[in-house]
DNA sequence: ATCAAGCACATTTTT
DNA sequence: TGTGCTTGAT
């Protein structure tokens, strides 16, 4: 973040605006997050009631940091209204906030495992098998978001995500072939959804999305509560989340920060080219741009830039560094991922020692959650703390589900899968005994006749103790206080349920549950919006992002995120793994352009987070980049790769570039003495 | 019917 | 790495 207080004249200009929608395109590093504060700030000290602003963004994270930094810049409790949430968080909030509006307030918000769970029961006898040609449930919701986000068709969506966008007879001729098995899935997929009273991630904006559409009530109900609606990076928002916000033209003041150059969410839907149609599609608008990078030093925006001249897209940017030149990023060729890991390591306790840096100057970024596994083995043993963003959420780890099943029993009775997940819980039900029962629930689905189910499903005392936990747990209007009794209930069953590890990982989980439980009114938001929330890891174990949880105890530590979840964070000195051929553009997008061009996007967004220092490791051994056996051999298919490979041409003046050579133990015992690494050249998977 | 252990397998990106 | 599926023992 920039450290100095003042804003350029662009950025003022936008602060001030005082026209009705604007859209502001900023490049990385222009100070898009600042600007936004800014203008926030600017409202509320000119009058506006905080409450009346709805701040938008992506992740939870970046939601609840422009929040903070906002009241931070204001005196006293000036912000303390101000709400700031992920478009999934915020229709959340209204559908709970305005039960009549929405219709939907009983309903339960269910996560992409509960998804697919939904869908395996519908697809169950049905043969899934069409010549050779396998859909898998997974893929069938895949293309049913698809479709609902793009507002896209089902032919189409199936062609893009099953067929790569082929267009032959074959395909035309299989195409023909599954749609109908598909819709017919498809709906009843939906139609269970419906009779369960789920709501999934989609769900959420359609629901609120539809209804302000179509009902001008509820608009002018809503315009009573929001004045400005301010949306952070436009870029990635999709023809759904437009249905959403075009009703706001009418009713309130839009603010958009977005960059075309950093659109990376395609897969979910998002046209960059949105953000050029703006100004056709927002009557009375107008767009600033913003230039100026603030953020990094000349040489690392000079191979960004280079970057994006070789794409066939045109961006119209050149970012400029106003803070000057400073070091040529590294290209780092090394031969494994092991040695990589090490190097890393080895890189940055050197920063660490020689360099007076901290930690946490440290960000390294990985195209996929899976990829930096190695590294994060190397580091526990190296004794580097880090955090890692964009890993598993808290509230999809078992033992967490388990216990949250009871919660979503008693919040909508309707819940099959909470049912089926806590009945086989109990200790000799199985997956056969848990839906006989189930089938009792559906029959009477009488509220007091709950209870009684327990009783009749188990045996002696178990049965009858549910039952009265059941009871106890509706009659509690504080959401801790029913997870400290379903916890209570649950602990022993747990515990025994996950010895391997109960102690070590999943006992302090608790304690946390029990604190975030605390942060939510009613039990529906808690289960809704505890799924939303993004949680960190620590060093493995999962720690709530720390506006929840004072968990701050170790500030100083290296950041392992995803290119994705990175998405306005910069560093010091930032580490891109992995940057070999098959891995940008990945070997999944070689055979579609606009999937080429949205990675490199992807490593455009990893490059400019550096502020000073820029290191790019690439494998050298070309079959490393994804797991060996998704591959033909090496050397198979060098030279369509070599042809797409985005630093193939790549100036010699641009990078410093390095090889480590590839030596049994010579990077360890040079720089850790002491420790014994046995990984080197060693593939343990 | 239930459960644990063993084996095979496949891995973008997120709300 | 973990997780989903088959198998064999209770």
């Amino acid at each position: 973040m920039q450290s100095d207080h003042k804003l350029n004249d662009g950025q003022q200009k936008a602060v001030e605006f005082n026209g009705k929608h604007l859209l502001v395109l900023a490049g990385a590093g222009t100070g898009k997050t600042r600007t936004i504060i800014a203008r926030a700030a600017y409202l509320i000290e000119r009058g506006v009631d905080p409450s009346k602003i709805q701040i938008l963004t992506f992740t939870k994270k970046a939601a609840n940091e422009i929040v903070e930094r906002v009241k931070s810049t204001l005196p006293q409790s000036n912000g303390n209204n101000l709400s700031g949430a992920t478009f999934h968080s915020w229709c959340n909030q209204l559908i709970v906030r305005f039960p009549n509006l929405f219709g939907a307030a009983s309903y339960t918000v269910i996560d992409p495992d509960d998804q697919l769970s939904i869908m395996k029961m519908v697809c169950g006898n049905h043969n899934l098998e069409f010549g050779k040609l396998r859909i898998k449930p997974q893929e069938l919701i895949d293309v049913y978001s698809f479709a609902r986000n793009t507002k896209k068709s089902l032919t189409e969506s199936l062609r893009q995500k099953l067929f790569k966008n082929r267009k032959d007879g074959d395909t035309d001729y299989e195409l023909k072939t599954i749609k109908p098995h598909v819709e017919k899935l498809l709906r009843a997929y939906q139609a269970k959804k419906a009779e369960q009273r789920y709501l999934d991630y989609d769900d959420l904006l359609l629901v609120v999305a539809t209804q302000l559409k179509d009902n001008q009530e509820a608009r002018s109900i809503l315009a009573q509560h929001i004045e400005y609606l301010l949306v952070d990076e436009m870029q990635d928002t999709n023809p759904l989340q437009w249905t959403l916000l075009d009703p706001f033209v009418s009713i309130c003041k839009l603010f958009c920060v977005g960059d075309d150059a950093q659109s990376i969410y395609s897969f979910r839907g998002a046209d960059f080219k949105n953000v050029h149609l703006f100004k056709d599609r927002v009557p009375e608008s107008e767009v600033y741009k913003l230039e100026k990078n603030y953020r990094s030093t000349q040489e690392i925006l000079d191979i960004s830039n280079w970057l994006l001249e070789k794409s066939p897209i045109e961006y119209n940017k050149k970012l400029e560094a106003i803070r000057g030149t400073g070091e040529l990023p590294q290209l780092v060729n090394v031969s494994d991922e092991w040695q990589e890991a090490n190097w890393v390591a080895d890189e940055i306790l050197k920063n660490y020692t020689d360099e007076d840096r901290m930690f946490s100057d440290h960000l390294i970024l990985s195209r996929s959650q899976y990829y930096a596994k190695s590294l994060q083995a190397v580091f526990i043993r190296r004794k580097i703390p880090y955090v890692t963003y964009g890993g598993r959420k808290f509230m999809q780890a078992a033992h967490i589900k388990d216990l949250v099943s009871l919660l979503r029993i008693v919040n909508n009775p309707y819940d099959e899968i909470a049912w089926i997940r806590f009945l086989t819980f109990q200790e000799g039900i199985g997956e056969v005994r848990a839906s006989r029962i189930l089938q009792q629930v559906i029959e009477k689905i009488d509220v007091e006749e709950i209870p009684s189910i327990f009783q009749n499903a188990m045996p002696g005392e178990d049965g009858k103790k549910i039952a009265e936990l059941y009871e106890s747990i509706k009659e509690k209007d504080d959401v801790g206080k029913m997870v400290d009794m379903a916890y209570e209930a649950m602990a022993l069953g747990l515990a025994f349920r996950y010895r391997r590890d109960w102690e070590e990982k999943r006992k302090g989980d608790f304690p946390v549950l029990r604190l975030l439980a605390d942060s939510y009114p009613t039990l529906g938001e808690f289960i809704g919006e505890g799924l939303l929330d993004n949680s960190e890891q620590m060093n493995g174990v999962n720690v709530l992002s720390e506006s929840k949880l004072n968990t701050a105890e170790n500030k100083d530590h290296v950041i392992i995120s995803t290119i994705h979840s990175a998405k306005g964070l910069e560093a010091d000195v930032c580490i891109v793994l992995n940057v070999s051929p098959k891995a940008f553009p990945s070997a999944w997008s070689l055979d579609n352009l606009e999937e080429i061009e949205e990675d490199r996007r992807v490593l455009y967004v990893a490059m400019t987070r550096a502020k000073n220092r820029l290191i790019l490791t690439r494998n050298t051994s070309s079959i490393t980049a994804v797991h060996n056996r998704a591959l033909p051999t090496p050397g198979g298919q060098k030279t369509s790769d070599a042809e797409t490979y985005f630093l193939n041409e790549l100036p010699d003046a641009l990078v410093e570039q390095k090889t480590i050579a590839h030596q049994f133990g010579k990077v360890r015992d040079a720089e850790t003495p002491n420790t014994i690494d046995l990984s080197s050249g060693m593939d343990f998977s």
